[in-house]
DNA sequence: AAGCTTCATAGCAATGAGTTATGTTATGTC
DNA sequence: GACATAACATAACTCATTGCTATGAAGCTT
């Protein structure tokens, strides 16, 4: 004998409420739709579920175990409802996030820290990559949204590229180096360092080699390479090595006095931070979401350098 | 967002079988059936239940959730179907039994006790009256079957009457009294003794009268009256009254060494002891069980009383 | 690259669930 | 005891959904 579990339902909604009526109602049915209901179930598994010519409507033992089945079904029903809310608003679901590993550690994972403090159903997957890679893995619908820098006048067709924040670096150092305490401090100062060089094919690798001859320096020490950007903060921290890193990735660290920037300008490149999406790739609601708080986060993170920045930085 | 119980069923099965195909024969469904179900289910709540262009069929972390409430939904489909089941088969419902007092707590309700070990699940309403009680209740729906002394030649119309015993009765004592050690017992050494008496609505306070008026006690002394059976007993163990039971129910107390009964044989009324049922009343099935059951017990009860009487009690 | 397995789609019939309108039946009140 | 009322039952009809078979399309395997 096999039952329609919405069956179930209906006669647990019955006996709770107490009446044909009110079960209906609570069901958005009307009441004949469920009193017939009753009457098939009833001749199907050829047993009365309720008890004939009482008007308050007083059910069977049967029914009274059947409702019980019918309200788990019911319970089951609705948390289903709810997880197709919750993921339809975004607060449910994967998010798979690409970028390039010094952003992603010193920026990008505190804000996904942050977003998952209000949304933890979410599932954050995050991979390191540069651009290239990051382009062909939103190709394979691998990837649902990157993080990178990139010139937003060369945005290949088909992706759609979100600047988020300038492209700006800074040469790098620990918080008590000795050239933070030179005012003015003059490039010439700078050349007796030794340097960590980010990975070969990182572009701020490339940003380096033209930073230093921006401003002069020709033969440079390289004295580390290779490290993600934890190796990378410690070493700065405990020696007078310098390098090269974005601004924003100095500005988070900063605030935990882990790293600090020299008062020097140097050129940016024709790139900007931003998003980078594929363009005709199914956003799902979680996507969204994620992607709105973390334009919002920048947002902030902008304002708060923009203030900085005015205050005492950058002063010449 | 309201689902369909079923559909998260469905999702259950595909995602536990590993496949459209599996999943549709495991609810003995086509293929294309479960195909179009889950079509129209990711059109319905705009989101993929399973990753596209993977054969072996990937669910997505939100079909996942979905899957674990249609589980649920499954299994208390499946125990409702069973409840059906056992309740179909008597193993499960309400039984009302009515009867005479004294036949009911001497032989009934050992019966009902050996019953309920077999169907826990079963119910036993128990409730006493005399024969027209018991047949107005049965006409008013609220007994199922009744067991009563009747007269099977007068059975009123619309009511079926199934004998199970003779109506034959016993001088009933305690297991020590004096007239059982009395060979032969002749009838004037009866005369002394004092009486229980039954109720005077009981069939048994006429079959007491009637009795004594054969054997020739004219004026007898009723020394305890208005009791059940409980009482009886105990007044029988504890002192050298008489009085006038069913032999089926000395019988029964005679196995624990309660009661016994006088050689003496008396006439036995045009009554049998029988199961009494409204004739056009539905049969659920546990009372249908229920009956077969004290039926099969009570000719098990007959079997053993004939082999009884050949053996001692009645030889002359 | 061919073959096999598995999923997707189409067209059609039938069941079932929804609706409104209306009848029936308990229950409470005078 | 008759009436009013509220709750349940029934009827007639519409429409969504499911069932089926046949067939196309797409991955995976060898």
């Amino acid at each position: 004998m096999k039952l329609d579990p919405r069956h179930l339902e209906i006669i647990a909604a019955i006996v709770d409420q107490g009446g044909l009526t009110e079960g209906a109602t609570a069901l958005g049915r009307t009441q004949p739709s469920v009193s017939r209901t009753v009457a098939m179930l009833e001749q199907r598994i050829g047993a009365p579920l309720f008890e004939k010519g009482r008007r308050p409507l007083v059910p069977t033992e049967l029914c009274q175990a059947l409702a019980v089945e019918g309200r788990k079904i019911g319970g089951a029903g609705k948390t289903a409802s709810a997880i197709v809310g919750t993921y339809k608003a975004g607060h449910r679901g994967i998010v798979r996030i690409g970028g390039t590993p010094v952003f992603m550690d010193g920026v990008v994972s505190s804000i996904i820290a942050e977003f998952q403090r209000a949304s933890p159903q979410v599932r954050i997957e995050q991979s390191y990559a540069y651009a290239a890679e990051l382009m062909s893995q939103l190709d394979a619908g691998t990837l649902d949204l990157a993080v990178c820098p990139l010139n937003p006048a060369a945005i290949p067709a088909g992706f759609s590229f979100q600047p988020v924040l300038p492209g700006r670096n800074v040469i790098a150092c620990g918080i008590n180096h000795p050239l933070l305490m030179k005012r003015p401090l003059r490039l010439t100062d700078i050349a007796p360092y030794a340097w960590i060089a980010p990975p070969a094919s990182s572009p701020l690798y490339q940003d380096m080699r033209h930073v230093l001859g921006e401003i002069g320096v020709t033969d440079f020490k390289i004295s580390f390479s290779g490290g993600s950007l934890a190796s990378i903060t410690n070493i700065l921290s405990q020696s007078d090595v310098l390098t090269v890193l974005p601004y924003s990735v100095v500005f988070m660290a900063r605030r935990q006095k882990m790293l600090a920037a020299l008062s020097v300008r140097i050129g940016h490149p024709e790139r900007s931070l931003g998003i980078l999406t594929k363009r005709d790739m199914e956003v799902r609601p979680a996507i969204r979401r994620f992607k709105r708080f973390v334009e919002s986060e920048f947002r902030n993170l902008a304002q708060l350098i923009m203030q900085q920045e005015q205050n005492s930085l950058w002063r010449s």
